[in-house]
DNA sequence: ACATGGTTCGATGTATACATAGAGTATTCG
DNA sequence: CGAATACTCTATGTATACATCGAACCATGT
């Protein structure tokens, strides 16, 4: 009931779009599948028009791929793939940082984010870390990036960082719930924060390539989780949207 | 007549797309502009339903932006925003050349770029350069950067870039024209030439943080241009898309 | 004169009917 | 028995009719 009145107030665009996405990332459609427009229209109960905008954009996001003869399929990743939007992605955050340090920002500007580290430090101080902790850590963690990227104060980049993350694998927080079965979760958290809290220092003293280089090997934690993950499988049920993930 | 056998065979979408795009572009239309769904209808002569999917389409492209309240109006770019957007397709394509140097291309992989070098070779030669050679200039430039991107051998890095690159201002050639009716132009295509022909050199020696450093470079002559082009507004005829940038 | 309300117009969002192209299958001929 | 061709069926591409929401403008009341 409260589920159709809030879905009343988007449009049908908008939740086909969500189930659609829903139903890729939850792995229930393989690698290299149609998915078709009639099909598309049952599963979500709204007509083809929408639909159709829906699988438009779901193929800017990069989660569906265009047949040439016309329709979608779904889109394979392999490990290299995932690898390369990670390193994509901190490259363009580390762009952010940069332009941040570069440019100065107010102490005003930088408070929210101290604030974020802050919470995070609360939850990391605990051990070992609850699987509650997980779960705000990666609201917290996402929050942190997005942040970080507004500090850029320029809307061309932050227009491509957020295309860049739109794939939870690509994301800051994609891996993170899938570490917390690992023994060395927490280890792996704490150096992340420590992470966030080097680039703050960099961007308040304005050092540009300190600030860039920290961002990028920051993402470079999110490979190492991914890796992990991929050899130690047995709880890869935290991270349905794998199962895109061809041997590629 | 020609014309119409020509658009017969590519759909009524990517008809109006182009149609729209170049209406844009030619800046008639002034930045905030709303282009209203029936509006393009009369200007591309298909429907609405393909005239809707064009409008999405150049929204991703960065040339419309929605409205919140539904429809689509022509965005506005500041100086500022153009300036980011070439140092984000420079610092995309330095990872490239990185990632082309670090994974190793063969020579038969570098055969076709550095037949695109002798080509421009040929065309710097000549002093002073005719309009023509500029034309052409503009042609193999954009497939050197083409080849270079391939190169990387990364599909995600690959679509990234050339959504970068989508925008006119931004793309590796945007600004070439502008330049042919300035005095250093034969020294600034001088330049460009010396950094093509030193990022191949960096890739065959697998000199990964040369390559990268030598393209974000490369980027910045684009930026050197524009700003003599804005300064220099005598030939801004060249560029119409430049009717675009605000005052920002 | 200004603010507030209502009404009207026009815009986009949605559904659906129709056209068409392509893929798969069955049938027939060599 | 295999291959080629024709046919059918289903998919998307397109056009259009209808619903609905928002904005602008006018009128009215304070």
């Amino acid at each position: 009931m409260a589920e159709r009145e809030a879905d009343r107030s988007v449009s049908h665009t908008v939740r086909a779009q969500l189930a659609l996405r829903d139903l890729v990332l939850s792995g229930r459609l393989r690698p290299g599948e149609r998915i078709s427009e009639l099909q598309a229209v049952e599963i979500t109960g709204v007509s083809r028009t929408p639909v159709r905008m829906a699988l438009v954009r779901l193929e800017e996001e990069g989660l569906l791929e265009a047949i040439p003869s016309g329709g979608f399929m779904v889109k394979a990743f392999s490990e290299r793939d995932i690898l390369d939007s990670i390193e994509l992605r901190g490259t363009l955050e580390g762009l952010a940082a940069r332009f941040a340090a570069e440019r100065g920002v107010s102490s005003r500007d930088l408070e929210p984010l101290k604030e974020c580290l802050s919470e995070i430090d609360g939850l990391v101080r605990q051990d070992p870390i609850s699987v509650e902790a997980f779960s705000s850590y990666v609201a917290l963690n996402a929050r942190f990036h997005a942040l970080l990227t507004e500090l850029s104060r320029s809307p061309p980049l932050i227009r491509q960082i957020d295309r860049a993350s739109a794939l939870p694998f690509a994301s800051p927080s994609g891996f993170v719930m899938a570490q917390s079965a690992l023994p060395e979760a927490r280890q792996i958290l704490l150096i992340a924060q420590d992470h966030h809290r080097v680039v703050v220092d960099a961007i308040e003293n304005r050092e540009g390539a300190r600030a860039e280089a920290i961002m990028r090997e920051h993402a470079r934690l999110a490979a190492r989780n991914l890796r992990l993950a991929l050899r130690n499988r047995t709880h890869l049920d935290l991270l349905p949207a794998l199962a895109l993930v061809t041997a590629g």
